[in-house]
DNA sequence: CGCACTTTGTTCGGCAACCGAACAAAGTAG
DNA sequence: CTACTTTGTTCGGTTGCCGAACAAAGTGCG
């Protein structure tokens, strides 16, 4: 038995190809030739290469176009496997993905990251040998994992992270004891910005190359894809949008100024909310018992009129956000992710509402704004998304794999 | 005598080669064989070819680095020039410059733009010789026609533009018509946009491929840079920020709602809110006539107390703006541009104050704000600039040159 | 000064990517 | 059954790029 392909070759014209074979998951040689602008001779020889490494394989005979019947090739989505970790504030959830999304296994559990980080690494660890295991396959085939952090990554040295909003975790890197654990590369980046890659790849974002994803949890943050490409900024803080100022007259923030998203958004802010208005909702299903933000999202798909009120709120201050982000970006969407994303339709309804009358130019105001239908894992199966996105862009990075 | 040197290539190396060569003023064939990672043979064969086109030229002998001394190749700017047009909604200008962006010629006059197209096409054309005529160099060295409409630009479509802010245009072919006059390619963006380009290029963002450049004149556009390209969004309109809401309980705005930036800053704005200043300092230089924005500019520069006032309330409302696209975008560096840029640090101290109580995140508030020092001429030089960027990204456009 | 060593730019033979032409295999249309 | 398409492979040729070798023109040290 044969174990280990080739190494995969990473010229130009393989990328491309293996990246065609991948988004079209059949195609003949002669029609990647068509769509490459290369010759059948050309790309015969690559798929060969390709072929002898495992990534693809031929999936028997496509239709005739009037002629021999084509050989259509594909991506062996099977041929390794990917760790996503989503690092929240108080909690941890791993996923395992095929190369084409699908969950293979997945772990969830409570943890306060923010104080205990040995703790939250061993629990990360633990997660994902648990997914492995559920798994079963060969741990060889273990491509690389992916980690979602609640914070700003510094594009230069994405390890150096987690300064402010996960202050234990100073000069803990993450990378080099996952690495050391799992021995396989390991990519960190922001919790919204992958959200984003998890949108553009399998979500409501699919085939947009400009839109902004916003995530709606503990805090507030948006990720912004532009070109197709997650956009970072200088210092790798573009998206911190929880304290945009919406409202001069608003509460105090912490950040020492007033009125800003964050002091109205968020977790712990709608909880706050939702316990004022209980005065004036004394028939709410939250009324009785301490509520939590789960309770809310719930009561709101029950058409609660007390939860539907702090969902109509917090609609209404993200749409001055959204429509400050249309008029300056012009995105081609707009999604919205996070717990609060659950509410469907009961919050994008009011928030189109408020961005409406915020935005002047058609073209903007036309843009789609969409909830996520990713559901929890949507932060994790992105960290898991962008080791494949650095695949395809790398193909080194997948190991070697037996042909089928 | 020799007219028109050889066609030039377009292969990427070329292309990369001749990148190198425009940026480095000066550079030897060894060098950019180790910049580029190719061969000196490879690179010598290149440059051989570009000599041939007459866009490079051999400048002479450079200092030895311990060996024979290197040849240094280096770009002849004066290998063609370019015409870069200004349509602002009240006049025209037109700048003629080579492929250093060096003014050759420039032609400035009012016109009622946006009510008179017929008038204005001729003032283009009359301009534009006249520019050719001063500089009174061969016209079959012209290699393109830049033009920057004060409107947004379809990518898809830049010639059906000016819909709503110059309805008298509709259906006036600019491409079409220019190009049949002076028989060279004709490119349109925004002038924004352009104004971006031009700061890019020879202005305070030279260096920076992240930046939010805002043009206030009459009215209020941004022009922004996202990896050194400008980012126009899914329908052309990104950077249209005229309309963001900065004050719910802000004056009407022409589009229906409170507030908009537009209702503050602005000529129009700046202008009335100085007539209305005036009861509050009679002794200002502005009493006595119509003010108008120059006088306000030239007033502000003279540390009058009105003007500075003026100043600095639109510093404030720009503040909120500029906050929220640190916030959004965490750009290296924000430029301001238009008229209101003269005004200088007068203008700049109170924003940079404005700013900094709005921004949280150190980083994002240490994303440095700057006055444009290109002055009246920024737009229409960074329409000649598109032109030669155009250009570098496809050689084929400069013209055939003469070898020297 | 003389000599060893560097650096530059060119020449030239060779490798690898890619192409086009030709061809066999396998289909469709009449 | 025949004429025509389409596919995928083979094969010889072109082209881009490389490395080695070399002459020219420097530097630095004894």
């Amino acid at each position: 038995m044969i174990r280990g392909g080739a190494v995969v070759p990473d010229d130009e014209l393989t990328r491309t190809v293996l990246d065609l074979v991948w988004r079209r998951r059949e195609v003949s040689r002669a029609e990647m030739a068509r769509d490459t602008g290369r010759s059948r001779s050309t790309i015969s020889d690559v798929v060969g290469r390709l072929l002898d490494t495992g990534l693809v394989a031929e999936m028997g005979a496509g239709r005739s176009r009037g002629g021999r019947r084509p050989i259509l090739v594909g991506f062996r989505d099977q041929a390794a496997v990917i760790l996503g970790i989503d690092l929240g504030a108080t909690h941890v959830s791993v996923i395992l993905t095929n190369l084409r999304g699908r969950t293979l296994a997945w772990r969830e559990c409570s943890h306060p990251v923010q104080t205990d980080p040995e703790g939250a690494e061993a629990l990360i660890k633990a997660l994902g040998d648990a997914c492995l295991c559920e798994w079963g396959g060969d741990r060889s085939r273990l491509m690389g994992i992916g980690v979602a952090v609640p914070s700003p990554v510094d594009p230069d040295s994405p390890d150096r992270v987690l300064e402010r909003v996960l202050p234990a975790w100073r000069g803990h890197s993450v990378i080099e004891r996952l690495n050391a654990a799992f021995g396989v590369p390991v990519f960190v980046d922001n919790d919204a910005n992958l959200g984003a890659v998890a949108e553009r790849w399998w979500g409501e974002a699919v085939g947009i190359d400009d839109f902004v994803y916003l995530k709606v949890a503990t805090g507030v943050g948006a990720g912004i894809m532009i070109g197709g490409r997650i956009h970072r900024g200088a210092t790798g803080v573009a998206g911190e949008i929880g304290h945009v100022a919406i409202d001069p007259g608003g509460p105090q923030c912490v950040c020492g100024n007033r009125g800003c998203l964050a002091t109205f958004v968020g977790t712990r802010q709608l909880v706050d909310r939702a316990g004022d208005l209980l005065a004036c909702f004394p028939d709410s299903v939250l009324a009785g018992s301490e509520p939590d933000i789960r309770a809310i999202e719930d009561a709101a798909l029950c058409d609660d009129p007390l939860a539907l009120q702090v969902v109509r709120e917090a609609a209404m201050r993200l749409g001055i956000v959204v429509a400050g982000v249309l008029n300056l970006l012009n995105p081609g969407s707009v999604i919205l992710g996070g717990g609060l994303a659950r509410a469907g339709e009961r919050l994008i309804g009011p928030l189109r509402e408020a961005v409406a009358t915020r935005t002047l130019v058609a073209s903007a105001a036309a843009s789609d704004i969409r909830a996520s239908e990713l559901g929890d894992r949507a932060v994790a199966l992105g960290a898991a998304t962008h080791v494949l996105v650095a695949g395809l862009a790398n193909p080194r990075l997948f190991p070697g794999v037996a042909p089928a």
